[in-house]
RNA sequence: GCGGGCGUAACUCAGUGGUAGAGUUUCUGCCUUCCAAGCAGAAUGUCGAGGGUUCGAAUCCCUUCGCCCGCUCCA
């Protein structure tokens, strides 16, 4: 999918929001008064109601009424069911998805530069025995197949590069040349036919050699990290061996706490769906296709956690595994992605500085069919995008692996396929159900609404403000007295109860008294509190009060009788 | 992990070796009022933490923690 270069706007202030988050008590800091702790975030009251309003509107559009009700691809209704798992699990349920073994790429750290890269990002020159002109495909097959010679070789120089042709081009910097020991590149380097590497000539200071470039395998970084080059300085020994770094946060189970009882906190919650697929199938009389939803918290051991909550080591996930048949799976994945598309805008997010990017066919996973991330425009990704939500087409994968490593099954026995048996029934057909996954991170959601709806306008008497939509706002609404004497607290406390009685489990309904008008106004735009309602001179004579909306500054008047069913209008309830 | 910046009242910040400050906020009065209004008064500090130098440290030095930016990384 290609996007309209659409114009950025100047980003909001990211140091703004994240100090009326503070001040207002939305999002603290953890553990603050020890001075904090690297990657984790506490919610104030009125960010942990707002979470709970994100939550409560995901579990209503996702589980009790799935997809606002639409018919899916298969012209019925969607059909979900909730379950909550656990944030440990047995810890064979990690290595069978494969978070265990190759969650992330083993890297190598320059002891002397202390630059940390990708081991497989490696590109060696390797001086050759064969000269290049007499190297032709089948030689070099040759070489290649003899006991993958590459790997008790050492390159010459080395430099650091996702292809070939981006090592080429980082050479033809005279600096490195002359960090690397290089004197001089005399001929071009170029791909060599059905080989994955290139050749050319270079001068090392000992004449013009012939050499390749290419990826120096992790085995020989194991093997020679003692004389493989640095990319960085040319010299040799300072590389570390490539080392895997597990995102993974561990623990033990059991008072005695031996390495025997190690186990893993879930770096997401997805596998706990997988894990009680049977028994959500065995227990409820859900058929295929149907969804099962979890929402919970999930740990990853983020290697730089930044960006305020953006990347945080703990975080709230709420995912959905939504199985089909293989048949029908590209039909669903396409309306699910497309659904919480219109979910994400529904709440607040509508606009440009939100996306769906289908993810190019060299980015997926090797079992997926197709996975598209909903992108939000953050402050501190603008004018790129940061992920708020990816819609995975899993394929059988996880329900596969889980089959595997437990050894119990897990397909499905599905009565309304197959052909029609004489007595007027199916046969039936048995089969791994496929799974699309969309899997919405509810910390990173909250934070996109709000810096959506930080707002400075400073031609208003209170400049900042939160436009947050009147479903996800945590005050839904405010009762002030004009003046606090004259009776007018009087009625505001009844408007207020009633207020209360009606919408306070939506969020929370304010009143105050004090301070001038004003002031009350500008408390309740920071707070996104949508709607105030004031009670004047005018409600003790001819019962109505003015109703003041947070995005325009108006006001118009209403009947005191008629405040219940305006305010559940607007917020829907 | 590297480099740069920052850390002083609830908030925004000033304070380059000599008694910790301002504005806002909050609170108490008064005023009585539809947009951070006015007047008077009051409250609020382990100067991120630990150590050192000094007669004396918010200030200089070392260590450490956290936040922001860049690099790196991102199943």
């Amino acid at each position: 999918m290609t996007t309209e270069p659409t114009p950025t706007p100047a980003p909001k202030s990211m140091d703004a929001i994240m100090a009326l988050c503070k001040r207002r008590g939305f999002i603290f800091q953890a553990s603050d008064i020890y001075g904090g702790i690297n990657g984790f975030w506490d919610y104030g009251p009125l960010g942990a109601q707002m979470k709970k309003n994100l939550r409560e509107a995901w579990w209503q559009d996702m589980i009790l009424n799935p997809a606002w009700g639409q018919k899916g691809p298969n012209g019925e209704r969607v059909k979900c069911v909730p379950v909550e798992t656990r944030i440990i699990q047995h810890p064979k349920v990690w290595e069978a998805s494969g978070h265990v073994g190759g969650f992330n790429d083993p890297m190598v750290d320059d002891k002397e530069t202390k630059q940390r890269f990708r081991a497989d990002h490696l590109r060696g020159l390797y001086t050759t025995s064969i000269p290049s002109e007499e190297m032709t495909s089948a030689v070099s097959a040759v070489v290649s197949s003899t006991a993958n010679p590459k790997v008790n070789i050492v390159p010459r120089a080395t430099v650091i590069a996702s292809t070939e042709g981006e090592a080429v081009e980082a050479i033809k910097d005279k600096k490195l040349q002359k960090l690397l020991g290089i004197r001089s590149i005399d001929e071009p380097f170029t791909p060599f036919p059905e080989m994955s590497f290139w050749r050319g000539k270079v001068n090392f200071g000992k004449g013009t050699e012939s050499v390749t470039l290419e990826v120096v395998p992790i085995e020989t970084l194991k093997a020679h990290a003692s004389t493989v080059p640095s990319p960085f300085t040319g010299k040799p020994g300072h590389l570390t061996e490539p080392r895997q770094f597990n995102l993974m946060f561990s623990t033990y189970i059991g008072a005695t706490a031996t390495e025997d009882d190690k186990a893993y906190l879930r770096p997401e919650t997805a596998q706990g769906v997988f894990l009680q697929f049977k028994n959500v199938v065995d227990s409820t009389r859900v058929r295929i296709p149907f969804g099962i939803g979890n929402t919970g918290t999930s740990f990853r051991n983020e290697v730089t956690p930044r960006n305020f909550t953006f990347r945080s080591r703990e975080f709230e996930q709420a995912e959905l595994e939504f199985f089909c048949h293989p048949s029908e799976s590209v039909e669903w994945y396409k309306f699910w992605r497309d659904f919480r598309m219109n979910w994400w805008k529904s709440i607040g997010l509508a606009g440009d500085n939100l996306i769906l990017r289908e993810h190019d066919k060299d980015e997926l996973s090797h079992y997926s069919q197709g996975t598209s991330d909903v992108e939000y425009r953050f402050p501190f990704t603008s004018p790129g995008f940061g992920e708020l939500e990816g819609i995975a087409h899993r394929g059988d994968y996880d329900l596969t692996q889980h089959q595997k490593h437990s050894g119990t099954k897990l397909d499905y026995f599905d009565t309304t396929r197959g052909e029609r048996l004489p007595n007027g029934s199916k046969k039936g057909e048995r089969y791994i159900p496929h799974c699309i996954e969309p899997a919405a991170g509810l910390d990173r959601g909250v934070l996109a609404l709000l810096c959506e709806a930080y707002t400075v306008d400073a031609s208003r008497p209170s400049p900042e403000l939160l436009k947050l939509h009147p479903r996800i706002a945590p005050i839904k609404a405010a009762v002030f007295p004009l003046m606090d004497k004259d009776g007018m607290p009087e009625v505001a406390e009844k408007l207020y109860d009633e207020l209360f009685a009606k919408f306070g489990k939506t969020g929370f309904i304010e009143m105050d008294a004090k301070q001038s008008i004003g002031k009350r106004y500008a408390r309740m735009d920071e707070a996104g509190c949508p709607f105030c309602f004031t009670i004047d001179q005018e409600t003790l004579t001819a019962q109505t009060v003015t109703v003041r909306d947070r995005d325009t500054g108006k006001q118009e008047r209403i009947g005191l009788d008629k405040v219940g069913a305006y305010l559940g209008e607007k917020l829907g309830a």
